[in-house]
RNA sequence: GGAAGAGUGGCUGAGUGGUCGAAAGCGCCUGAUUGCUAAUUAGGUGAACGAGUCAAAUCGUUCCGCAGGUUCGAAUCCUGUCUCUUCCGCCA
Protein backbone atom coordinates (compact mmCIF):
# COMPACT_ATOMS: atom_id res chain seq x y z
CA UNK A 1 0.00 0.00 0.00
CA UNK A 2 1.16 3.48 -0.48
CA UNK A 3 1.85 6.34 1.97
CA UNK A 4 -1.49 8.73 2.16
CA UNK A 5 1.07 11.57 2.62
CA UNK A 6 2.78 10.32 -0.50
CA UNK A 7 -0.88 9.94 -2.51
CA UNK A 8 -1.78 13.34 -1.53
CA UNK A 9 1.58 15.03 -2.54
CA UNK A 10 1.67 13.29 -5.86
CA UNK A 11 -2.03 13.28 -7.09
CA UNK A 12 -0.85 13.63 -11.01
CA UNK A 13 1.22 10.90 -10.12
CA UNK A 14 -0.11 8.48 -8.95
CA UNK A 15 -3.22 8.90 -11.43
CA UNK A 16 -0.68 8.11 -14.02
CA UNK A 17 0.59 5.23 -12.14
CA UNK A 18 -3.05 3.53 -12.26
CA UNK A 19 -3.86 4.60 -15.97
CA UNK A 20 -0.50 2.59 -16.90
CA UNK A 21 -1.49 -0.43 -14.54
CA UNK A 22 -5.00 -0.21 -16.19
CA UNK A 23 -6.27 -0.27 -12.90
CA UNK A 24 -9.23 2.31 -11.94
CA UNK A 25 -8.98 3.57 -8.88
CA UNK A 26 -10.79 6.94 -7.20
CA UNK A 27 -7.56 8.91 -6.84
CA UNK A 28 -9.43 12.30 -6.29
CA UNK A 29 -11.65 11.05 -4.12
CA UNK A 30 -9.12 9.68 -1.50
CA UNK A 31 -6.87 12.60 -1.53
CA UNK A 32 -10.01 14.47 -0.78
CA UNK A 33 -11.09 11.90 2.03
CA UNK A 34 -7.94 12.03 3.34
CA UNK A 35 -7.88 16.17 3.23
CA UNK A 36 -11.19 16.05 5.76
CA UNK A 37 -9.86 12.84 8.07
CA UNK A 38 -6.77 15.32 8.92
CA UNK A 39 -9.33 18.12 9.98
CA UNK A 40 -11.40 15.84 12.07
CA UNK A 41 -8.60 14.34 13.23
CA UNK A 42 -7.04 17.50 15.30
CA UNK A 43 -10.67 18.05 16.20
CA UNK A 44 -10.60 14.23 17.78
CA UNK A 45 -7.46 15.24 19.60
CA UNK A 46 -8.43 18.52 20.91
CA UNK A 47 -11.80 17.31 22.11
CA UNK A 48 -9.61 14.37 23.92
CA UNK A 49 -6.92 16.96 25.24
CA UNK A 50 -9.90 19.04 26.95
CA UNK A 51 -11.02 15.74 27.97
CA UNK A 52 -8.68 13.98 29.73
CA UNK A 53 -7.72 17.89 31.91
CA UNK A 54 -11.01 17.49 32.57
CA UNK A 55 -10.85 14.31 34.16
CA UNK A 56 -7.99 15.17 36.27
CA UNK A 57 -9.61 17.75 38.00
CA UNK A 58 -11.75 15.26 39.39
CA UNK A 59 -8.94 13.17 41.57
CA UNK A 60 -7.60 16.66 43.01
CA UNK A 61 -10.90 17.65 43.59
CA UNK A 62 -12.00 19.08 47.44
CA UNK A 63 -15.42 17.51 47.79
CA UNK A 64 -18.03 15.07 46.32
CA UNK A 65 -20.10 18.47 45.38
CA UNK A 66 -17.14 19.39 43.01
CA UNK A 67 -16.82 15.91 41.97
CA UNK A 68 -19.77 15.60 40.55
CA UNK A 69 -20.45 18.49 38.27
CA UNK A 70 -17.30 17.70 37.51
CA UNK A 71 -18.34 14.49 36.28
CA UNK A 72 -20.93 15.87 34.54
CA UNK A 73 -18.69 18.06 32.24
CA UNK A 74 -16.35 15.27 31.56
CA UNK A 75 -18.83 13.07 30.70
CA UNK A 76 -20.09 15.69 27.97
CA UNK A 77 -16.95 16.09 26.29
CA UNK A 78 -16.07 12.35 26.27
CA UNK A 79 -19.38 12.14 24.40
CA UNK A 80 -18.20 14.75 22.05
CA UNK A 81 -15.31 12.91 21.06
CA UNK A 82 -16.44 9.72 20.82
CA UNK A 83 -18.65 11.10 18.03
CA UNK A 84 -16.21 13.20 16.62
CA UNK A 85 -14.02 9.48 16.53
CA UNK A 86 -16.62 7.90 14.81
CA UNK A 87 -16.92 10.45 12.13
CA UNK A 88 -13.65 10.24 11.83
CA UNK A 89 -13.47 6.32 11.51
CA UNK A 90 -16.39 6.31 8.97
CA UNK A 91 -13.90 8.56 6.57
CA UNK A 92 -10.95 6.58 7.52
CA UNK A 93 -12.57 3.14 6.63
CA UNK A 94 -13.75 4.63 3.51
CA UNK A 95 -10.00 6.02 2.78
CA UNK A 96 -8.46 2.47 3.82
CA UNK A 97 -10.94 0.88 1.01
CA UNK A 98 -9.16 3.32 -2.05
CA UNK A 99 -5.54 2.80 -0.57
CA UNK A 100 -5.43 -0.72 -0.66
CA UNK A 101 -6.90 -0.42 -4.31
CA UNK A 102 -4.08 1.70 -5.46
CA UNK A 103 -0.89 -0.16 -6.88
CA UNK A 104 2.62 0.11 -6.48
CA UNK A 105 4.56 2.48 -8.06
CA UNK A 106 6.70 1.23 -11.51
CA UNK A 107 9.69 1.84 -11.62
CA UNK A 108 10.55 4.60 -14.46
CA UNK A 109 12.11 1.92 -16.56
CA UNK A 110 9.59 -0.31 -16.81
CA UNK A 111 7.79 -0.61 -20.25
CA UNK A 112 4.53 1.02 -20.21
CA UNK A 113 1.49 -0.76 -21.83
CA UNK A 114 -1.86 -2.23 -20.63
CA UNK A 115 -0.87 -5.85 -20.80
CA UNK A 116 1.46 -8.85 -21.25
CA UNK A 117 1.84 -7.85 -25.01
CA UNK A 118 3.79 -5.01 -23.88
CA UNK A 119 6.39 -7.10 -21.98
CA UNK A 120 9.82 -6.53 -23.00
CA UNK A 121 12.57 -9.49 -23.71
CA UNK A 122 15.82 -8.05 -21.99
CA UNK A 123 18.20 -11.22 -22.70
CA UNK A 124 18.48 -14.63 -23.58
CA UNK A 125 20.22 -17.64 -21.36
CA UNK A 126 23.48 -19.17 -21.95
CA UNK A 127 21.76 -22.13 -23.91
CA UNK A 128 20.04 -21.84 -27.06
CA UNK A 129 16.48 -23.44 -27.85
CA UNK A 130 17.48 -27.03 -29.75
CA UNK A 131 16.82 -28.55 -32.88
CA UNK A 132 15.01 -32.00 -32.50
CA UNK A 133 16.12 -34.59 -35.37
CA UNK A 134 13.27 -36.96 -34.33
CA UNK A 135 9.44 -35.33 -33.19
CA UNK A 136 9.94 -34.31 -29.36
CA UNK A 137 7.25 -35.42 -26.96
CA UNK A 138 5.66 -32.96 -24.40
CA UNK A 139 6.06 -34.04 -20.60
CA UNK A 140 2.58 -35.67 -19.45
CA UNK A 141 3.75 -38.18 -22.75
CA UNK A 142 7.20 -38.34 -21.60
CA UNK A 143 5.08 -38.43 -17.65
CA UNK A 144 3.00 -41.59 -18.55
CA UNK A 145 5.51 -43.24 -20.81
CA UNK A 146 7.45 -43.56 -17.36
CA UNK A 147 5.04 -43.84 -14.70
CA UNK A 148 6.26 -40.67 -13.48
CA UNK A 149 3.42 -38.20 -13.22
CA UNK A 150 -0.01 -39.64 -12.29
CA UNK A 151 -2.98 -37.52 -12.92
CA UNK A 152 -5.62 -40.44 -12.66
CA UNK A 153 -4.40 -41.11 -9.18
CA UNK A 154 -3.95 -37.25 -7.93
CA UNK A 155 -7.50 -36.74 -9.29
CA UNK A 156 -8.98 -40.06 -7.31
CA UNK A 157 -7.58 -39.24 -4.16
CA UNK A 158 -7.65 -35.64 -4.35
CA UNK A 159 -9.37 -33.70 -7.22
CA UNK A 160 -8.50 -32.69 -10.60
CA UNK A 161 -5.42 -31.06 -10.87
CA UNK A 162 -3.43 -33.09 -8.71
CA UNK A 163 -0.99 -35.30 -9.16
CA UNK A 164 1.32 -38.18 -8.28
CA UNK A 165 4.86 -37.82 -8.89
CA UNK A 166 6.69 -41.19 -8.81
CA UNK A 167 10.08 -42.81 -9.63
CA UNK A 168 13.02 -41.03 -10.99
CA UNK A 169 11.17 -38.09 -11.61
CA UNK A 170 11.19 -37.48 -7.50
CA UNK A 171 14.70 -38.30 -7.73
CA UNK A 172 15.04 -35.38 -9.84
CA UNK A 173 12.76 -32.97 -8.66
CA UNK A 174 14.23 -33.53 -4.96
CA UNK A 175 17.83 -33.22 -6.79
CA UNK A 176 16.62 -29.63 -7.68
CA UNK A 177 15.13 -28.53 -4.38
CA UNK A 178 18.90 -29.89 -2.92
CA UNK A 179 21.15 -27.98 -5.56
CA UNK A 180 19.08 -24.90 -5.59
CA UNK A 181 19.56 -24.93 -1.55
CA UNK A 182 22.88 -25.66 -1.85
CA UNK A 183 23.63 -22.46 -4.23
CA UNK A 184 21.61 -20.40 -2.61
CA UNK A 185 23.12 -20.33 0.70
CA UNK A 186 26.70 -19.79 -0.69
CA UNK A 187 25.14 -16.79 -2.21
CA UNK A 188 23.88 -15.75 1.71
CA UNK A 189 20.54 -16.72 1.58
CA UNK A 190 19.29 -18.77 4.96
CA UNK A 191 17.47 -21.90 4.11
CA UNK A 192 14.17 -21.59 5.51
CA UNK A 193 10.95 -24.60 5.80
CA UNK A 194 8.08 -22.63 6.17
CA UNK A 195 4.78 -23.47 7.60
CA UNK A 196 1.98 -24.33 4.27
CA UNK A 197 -0.65 -22.04 6.16
CA UNK A 198 -0.64 -19.02 7.08
CA UNK A 199 -2.95 -16.57 9.08
CA UNK A 200 -5.25 -14.33 6.47
CA UNK A 201 -3.80 -10.98 7.72
CA UNK A 202 -0.48 -11.94 6.78
CA UNK A 203 -2.12 -12.97 3.22
CA UNK A 204 -3.41 -9.51 3.02
CA UNK A 205 0.08 -7.94 4.02
CA UNK A 206 1.22 -9.65 1.04
CA UNK A 207 -1.18 -8.84 -1.31
CA UNK A 208 -3.18 -11.80 -1.35
CA UNK A 209 -7.03 -11.76 -0.86
CA UNK A 210 -7.68 -15.17 1.02
CA UNK A 211 -11.15 -15.20 0.99
CA UNK A 212 -13.00 -13.52 -1.80
CA UNK A 213 -15.42 -14.86 -4.41
CA UNK A 214 -12.29 -15.10 -6.87
CA UNK A 215 -10.01 -15.95 -4.90
CA UNK A 216 -6.64 -18.20 -5.56
CA UNK A 217 -6.30 -19.38 -2.05
CA UNK A 218 -7.49 -22.21 -0.42
CA UNK A 219 -8.68 -21.22 3.50
CA UNK A 220 -9.59 -23.70 6.48
CA UNK A 221 -12.73 -23.58 7.30
CA UNK A 222 -13.73 -21.99 10.69
CA UNK A 223 -10.09 -20.84 11.15
CA UNK A 224 -8.39 -17.73 9.86
CA UNK A 225 -5.20 -20.06 7.98
CA UNK A 226 -5.03 -20.29 4.54
CA UNK A 227 -3.05 -22.75 2.81
CA UNK A 228 0.42 -20.96 0.98
CA UNK A 229 0.00 -19.88 -2.57
CA UNK A 230 4.05 -19.18 -1.84
CA UNK A 231 6.27 -19.03 0.56
CA UNK A 232 6.72 -15.69 -0.27
CA UNK A 233 3.89 -15.40 2.56
CA UNK A 234 5.63 -17.20 5.06
CA UNK A 235 9.01 -15.35 4.27
CA UNK A 236 7.24 -11.90 4.67
CA UNK A 237 5.51 -12.44 7.76
CA UNK A 238 8.10 -13.86 9.20
CA UNK A 239 9.62 -10.36 10.18
CA UNK A 240 5.62 -8.89 10.74
CA UNK A 241 5.56 -5.65 13.28
CA UNK A 242 9.45 -6.13 13.80
CA UNK A 243 12.05 -3.70 13.71
CA UNK A 244 14.93 -4.64 12.18
CA UNK A 245 18.38 -2.93 12.77
CA UNK A 246 20.09 -1.77 9.73
CA UNK A 247 22.45 -3.00 9.91
CA UNK A 248 21.28 -6.88 9.90
CA UNK A 249 19.76 -5.66 6.01
CA UNK A 250 20.06 -7.33 3.87
CA UNK A 251 17.80 -10.45 5.05
CA UNK A 252 18.61 -13.01 2.24
CA UNK A 253 16.30 -15.82 3.31
CA UNK A 254 15.37 -19.03 0.38
CA UNK A 255 12.24 -21.11 1.39
CA UNK A 256 10.56 -24.09 0.36
CA UNK A 257 7.58 -24.48 0.64
CA UNK A 258 4.32 -26.29 -0.67
CA UNK A 259 2.26 -24.15 -2.52
CA UNK A 260 -1.65 -24.19 -3.22
CA UNK A 261 -3.87 -22.65 -5.94
CA UNK A 262 -7.24 -22.82 -6.64
CA UNK A 263 -7.00 -21.72 -10.64
CA UNK A 264 -9.69 -20.69 -10.62
CA UNK A 265 -10.82 -19.43 -14.78
CA UNK A 266 -8.07 -21.13 -15.73
CA UNK A 267 -7.65 -24.61 -18.51
CA UNK A 268 -6.74 -24.56 -22.05
CA UNK A 269 -4.30 -26.42 -23.48
CA UNK A 270 -1.50 -24.19 -22.29
CA UNK A 271 -2.22 -25.35 -18.89
CA UNK A 272 -1.42 -28.87 -19.85
CA UNK A 273 -0.26 -31.14 -17.29
CA UNK A 274 1.96 -29.52 -14.93
CA UNK A 275 1.76 -25.84 -16.28
CA UNK A 276 -0.72 -25.11 -13.68
CA UNK A 277 -1.78 -27.62 -11.07
CA UNK A 278 -3.14 -27.18 -7.36
CA UNK A 279 -0.21 -28.27 -5.63
CA UNK A 280 3.67 -27.91 -6.05
CA UNK A 281 6.50 -27.62 -4.39
CA UNK A 282 8.64 -24.31 -4.45
CA UNK A 283 11.62 -22.84 -3.86
CA UNK A 284 11.69 -19.14 -3.05
CA UNK A 285 14.22 -16.11 -2.53
CA UNK A 286 13.14 -13.26 -0.26
CA UNK A 287 15.00 -10.26 0.92
CA UNK A 288 14.62 -7.82 3.33
CA UNK A 289 16.72 -4.14 2.30
CA UNK A 290 17.00 -1.06 2.87
CA UNK A 291 15.53 0.95 0.17
CA UNK A 292 18.66 2.11 -1.41
CA UNK A 293 19.88 -1.29 -1.97
CA UNK A 294 16.64 -2.89 -3.18
CA UNK A 295 17.36 -2.05 -7.29
CA UNK A 296 20.77 -3.66 -6.73
CA UNK A 297 19.03 -6.40 -5.19
CA UNK A 298 16.44 -6.95 -7.68
CA UNK A 299 19.24 -7.32 -10.32
CA UNK A 300 20.91 -10.27 -7.96
CA UNK A 301 18.02 -12.18 -7.64
CA UNK A 302 17.04 -11.80 -11.57
CA UNK A 303 21.16 -13.17 -11.88
CA UNK A 304 20.67 -15.88 -9.44
CA UNK A 305 17.48 -17.21 -11.35
CA UNK A 306 19.31 -17.14 -14.68
CA UNK A 307 22.33 -18.89 -13.22
CA UNK A 308 20.14 -21.73 -11.83
CA UNK A 309 18.79 -22.07 -15.46
CA UNK A 310 22.05 -21.83 -17.07
CA UNK A 311 23.33 -24.57 -14.89
CA UNK A 312 20.46 -26.74 -15.46
CA UNK A 313 21.32 -26.69 -19.41
CA UNK A 314 17.84 -24.87 -19.98
CA UNK A 315 17.16 -21.95 -23.04
CA UNK A 316 15.26 -18.95 -21.51
CA UNK A 317 14.75 -15.30 -22.07
CA UNK A 318 14.30 -12.76 -19.71
CA UNK A 319 11.31 -10.35 -19.80
CA UNK A 320 10.71 -6.87 -17.92
CA UNK A 321 6.67 -7.21 -17.41
CA UNK A 322 5.01 -3.74 -18.61
CA UNK A 323 3.17 -2.03 -16.29
CA UNK A 324 -0.58 -3.20 -17.07
CA UNK A 325 1.15 -7.16 -16.30
CA UNK A 326 2.30 -6.51 -12.99
CA UNK A 327 0.87 -7.49 -9.46
CA UNK A 328 -0.32 -4.70 -7.11
CA UNK A 329 2.63 -4.59 -4.89
CA UNK A 330 5.37 -4.90 -7.70
CA UNK A 331 7.36 -2.35 -8.76
CA UNK A 332 9.27 -3.79 -11.13
CA UNK A 333 9.15 -7.82 -12.18
CA UNK A 334 11.40 -9.57 -14.29
CA UNK A 335 10.08 -12.83 -15.47
CA UNK A 336 12.31 -16.26 -16.90
CA UNK A 337 10.60 -18.01 -19.60
CA UNK A 338 12.13 -21.17 -20.61
CA UNK A 339 11.67 -22.65 -23.31
CA UNK A 340 9.21 -25.91 -23.52
CA UNK A 341 9.15 -27.78 -26.78
CA UNK A 342 6.34 -29.67 -26.29
CA UNK A 343 4.12 -26.60 -25.15
CA UNK A 344 1.57 -25.30 -28.09
CA UNK A 345 1.91 -26.59 -31.86
CA UNK A 346 5.98 -26.47 -31.99
CA UNK A 347 7.41 -25.43 -28.80
CA UNK A 348 6.40 -22.10 -26.68
CA UNK A 349 8.05 -19.76 -24.22
CA UNK A 350 6.53 -20.68 -20.09
CA UNK A 351 7.23 -18.45 -17.48
CA UNK A 352 9.39 -20.63 -15.11
CA UNK A 353 9.98 -17.98 -12.72
CA UNK A 354 9.43 -14.07 -11.58
CA UNK A 355 11.40 -11.94 -9.35
CA UNK A 356 9.76 -8.66 -8.10
CA UNK A 357 10.89 -5.74 -6.28
CA UNK A 358 7.97 -4.41 -3.90
CA UNK A 359 9.89 -1.29 -2.10
CA UNK A 360 7.95 -1.19 0.90
CA UNK A 361 4.56 -1.63 -0.70
CA UNK A 362 4.36 -5.20 1.34
CA UNK A 363 6.21 -3.71 4.50
CA UNK A 364 4.06 -0.63 5.35
CA UNK A 365 0.53 -3.43 5.40
CA UNK A 366 3.35 -5.69 7.19
CA UNK A 367 4.47 -2.75 9.26
CA UNK A 368 7.97 -4.02 8.59
CA UNK A 369 10.84 -1.31 9.77
CA UNK A 370 14.19 -1.05 10.13
CA UNK A 371 16.34 1.23 12.45
CA UNK A 372 19.37 3.79 11.85
CA UNK A 373 21.63 2.95 15.44
CA UNK A 374 21.55 6.21 16.96
CA UNK A 375 19.04 7.79 14.78
CA UNK A 376 15.98 8.83 15.87
CA UNK A 377 12.47 7.39 14.25
CA UNK A 378 12.04 4.29 11.60
CA UNK A 379 11.55 3.22 8.22
CA UNK A 380 9.65 0.30 6.07
CA UNK A 381 12.37 -2.12 4.54
CA UNK A 382 11.92 -2.77 1.14
CA UNK A 383 11.02 -6.59 0.00
CA UNK A 384 12.34 -8.53 -2.84
CA UNK A 385 11.39 -11.97 -3.76
CA UNK A 386 12.08 -14.46 -6.51
CA UNK A 387 11.53 -18.24 -7.66
CA UNK A 388 14.72 -20.15 -7.44
CA UNK A 389 13.20 -23.26 -8.67
CA UNK A 390 9.07 -24.17 -9.43
CA UNK A 391 9.24 -27.72 -9.54
CA UNK A 392 6.82 -28.79 -11.43
CA UNK A 393 7.75 -26.13 -14.09
CA UNK A 394 11.36 -26.88 -13.68
CA UNK A 395 11.03 -30.08 -14.37
CA UNK A 396 8.64 -29.91 -17.26
CA UNK A 397 11.35 -27.41 -19.07
CA UNK A 398 14.49 -30.64 -18.22
CA UNK A 399 12.43 -33.20 -19.28
CA UNK A 400 11.22 -31.74 -22.70
CA UNK A 401 14.34 -29.76 -23.43
CA UNK A 402 16.89 -32.78 -22.51
CA UNK A 403 15.11 -35.52 -24.14
CA UNK A 404 16.22 -38.47 -26.20
CA UNK A 405 15.01 -40.03 -29.17
CA UNK A 406 13.66 -43.46 -27.24
CA UNK A 407 12.56 -41.58 -24.51
CA UNK A 408 15.19 -41.25 -21.87
CA UNK A 409 15.90 -38.00 -20.46
CA UNK A 410 19.49 -36.69 -19.56
CA UNK A 411 20.39 -35.71 -16.03
CA UNK A 412 21.95 -32.24 -16.09
CA UNK A 413 25.35 -32.36 -14.71
CA UNK A 414 25.00 -30.84 -11.61
CA UNK A 415 21.87 -32.99 -10.24
CA UNK A 416 23.91 -36.30 -10.87
CA UNK A 417 25.32 -36.08 -7.94
CA UNK A 418 21.93 -36.35 -6.36
CA UNK A 419 19.77 -38.16 -9.15
CA UNK A 420 22.23 -40.89 -8.95
CA UNK A 421 22.12 -41.29 -12.64
CA UNK A 422 23.06 -39.36 -15.52
CA UNK A 423 20.40 -40.56 -17.74
CA UNK A 424 16.49 -41.56 -16.49
CA UNK A 425 13.77 -43.98 -18.29
CA UNK A 426 16.24 -45.93 -19.75
CA UNK A 427 15.31 -49.48 -20.54
CA UNK A 428 16.62 -51.77 -18.45
CA UNK A 429 19.55 -53.17 -21.59
CA UNK A 430 20.37 -49.41 -22.27
CA UNK A 431 20.93 -49.04 -18.66
CA UNK A 432 23.69 -52.10 -17.95
CA UNK A 433 25.32 -50.95 -21.25
C1' G B 1 -7.37 -32.26 24.00
C1' G B 2 -7.72 -31.23 29.87
C1' A B 3 -5.83 -28.16 34.15
C1' A B 4 -3.08 -24.12 36.23
C1' G B 5 -0.14 -19.78 35.59
C1' A B 6 1.97 -15.75 32.76
C1' G B 7 2.26 -11.84 28.85
C1' U B 8 4.79 -4.35 31.03
C1' G B 9 10.14 -0.13 27.56
C1' G B 10 16.66 -3.05 24.18
C1' C B 11 16.78 -6.87 28.53
C1' U B 12 15.41 -8.27 33.83
C1' G B 13 11.41 -6.68 36.59
C1' A B 14 7.91 -3.42 40.10
C1' G B 15 3.25 -1.57 39.64
C1' U B 16 -4.66 -3.82 41.40
C1' G B 17 -8.73 2.64 39.25
C1' G B 18 -6.37 9.23 39.06
C1' U B 19 0.35 13.29 39.59
C1' C B 20 2.15 6.02 35.22
C1' G B 21 5.05 6.56 29.36
C1' A B 22 5.32 3.72 33.62
C1' A B 23 9.95 2.35 39.92
C1' A B 24 14.55 -0.17 40.19
C1' G B 25 18.57 -2.72 38.02
C1' C B 26 21.21 -3.99 33.54
C1' G B 27 22.56 -2.30 28.77
C1' C B 28 23.45 1.99 25.69
C1' C B 29 24.81 7.45 24.88
C1' U B 30 27.06 12.17 26.73
C1' G B 31 30.17 14.69 30.34
C1' A B 32 33.44 14.64 34.70
C1' U B 33 37.24 12.14 37.33
C1' U B 34 41.36 8.65 38.48
C1' G B 35 46.91 7.41 33.76
C1' C B 36 45.80 2.46 32.56
C1' U B 37 42.54 -2.34 28.78
C1' A B 38 38.60 -0.52 33.85
C1' A B 39 36.46 1.73 38.18
C1' U B 40 33.71 5.91 40.23
C1' U B 41 30.23 9.74 39.28
C1' A B 42 26.43 13.28 37.04
C1' G B 43 22.96 13.48 33.35
C1' G B 44 20.43 11.40 29.28
C1' U B 45 18.18 7.20 26.83
C1' G B 46 11.00 3.92 23.33
C1' A B 47 7.71 4.18 19.08
C1' A B 48 3.66 5.76 15.78
C1' C B 49 0.57 9.67 14.16
C1' G B 50 -0.75 14.93 13.87
C1' A B 51 0.60 20.27 14.48
C1' G B 52 5.01 23.23 14.18
C1' U B 53 10.13 24.59 12.04
C1' C B 54 14.68 25.82 6.59
C1' A B 55 16.07 22.28 10.22
C1' A B 56 15.53 21.79 15.34
C1' A B 57 13.18 23.05 19.76
C1' U B 58 8.29 22.54 21.17
C1' C B 59 3.02 21.03 21.65
C1' G B 60 -0.95 17.37 21.23
C1' U B 61 -3.01 12.31 20.54
C1' U B 62 -2.15 7.09 20.88
C1' C B 63 0.60 2.69 22.54
C1' C B 64 1.76 -1.86 29.11
C1' G B 65 0.21 -9.28 23.82
C1' C B 66 -4.27 -8.17 20.52
C1' A B 67 -9.60 -6.69 20.09
C1' G B 68 -13.77 -4.97 22.54
C1' G B 69 -16.40 -3.30 27.17
C1' U B 70 -17.27 -0.68 32.10
C1' U B 71 -15.83 4.40 33.99
C1' C B 72 -15.36 11.35 34.23
C1' G B 73 -10.66 8.47 34.27
C1' A B 74 -7.71 1.68 33.03
C1' A B 75 -1.21 -1.22 32.71
C1' U B 76 -4.65 -1.90 36.90
C1' C B 77 -11.79 -4.11 36.57
C1' C B 78 -14.92 -7.23 32.80
C1' U B 79 -15.44 -10.20 28.03
C1' G B 80 -13.27 -12.44 23.90
C1' U B 81 -8.84 -13.84 21.46
C1' C B 82 -3.66 -15.05 20.54
C1' U B 83 1.01 -16.55 22.43
C1' C B 84 4.23 -18.66 26.10
C1' U B 85 5.38 -21.77 30.57
C1' U B 86 4.29 -26.01 33.75
C1' C B 87 1.51 -30.53 34.72
C1' C B 88 -1.71 -34.45 32.60
C1' G B 89 -3.52 -37.08 28.24
C1' C B 90 -2.54 -38.51 23.13
C1' C B 91 0.92 -39.19 19.29
C1' A B 92 4.80 -39.49 14.26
Amino acid sequence: MLDRKYIVDNVEAVKQNCANRNISVDVDRLVELELQRRGKLQLVQDLNTQSNAESKKIGQAKDSEERESLKVSARALREQKDAAQAEHDVIDREIKELQLQVPNMAHSDCPVGVDDKSNLELARGKHTCREFDFAPLDHLELGEKHDWIDFEGGSRTTGNGFYFLKGDLVMLDLALQQFAMVELSKRGFTPTITPDLAQDSVLEGIGFMPRGPETQIYSIENMNLSLIGTSEITLGGLYSGKTIAESELPIRLCGISHCYRTEAGAAGRASRGLYRVHQFTKIEMFVFARPEQSDAMHEELRQIECDLFDAIGIPYRVVDTATGDLGGPAYRKYDLEAWMPGRGESGEWGEVTSTSNCTDYQSRRLNIRYKVKDKKGTHFVHTLNGTAFALSRALISILENHQNADGSVNVPECLQLWVGKSVIGQTPAAESA
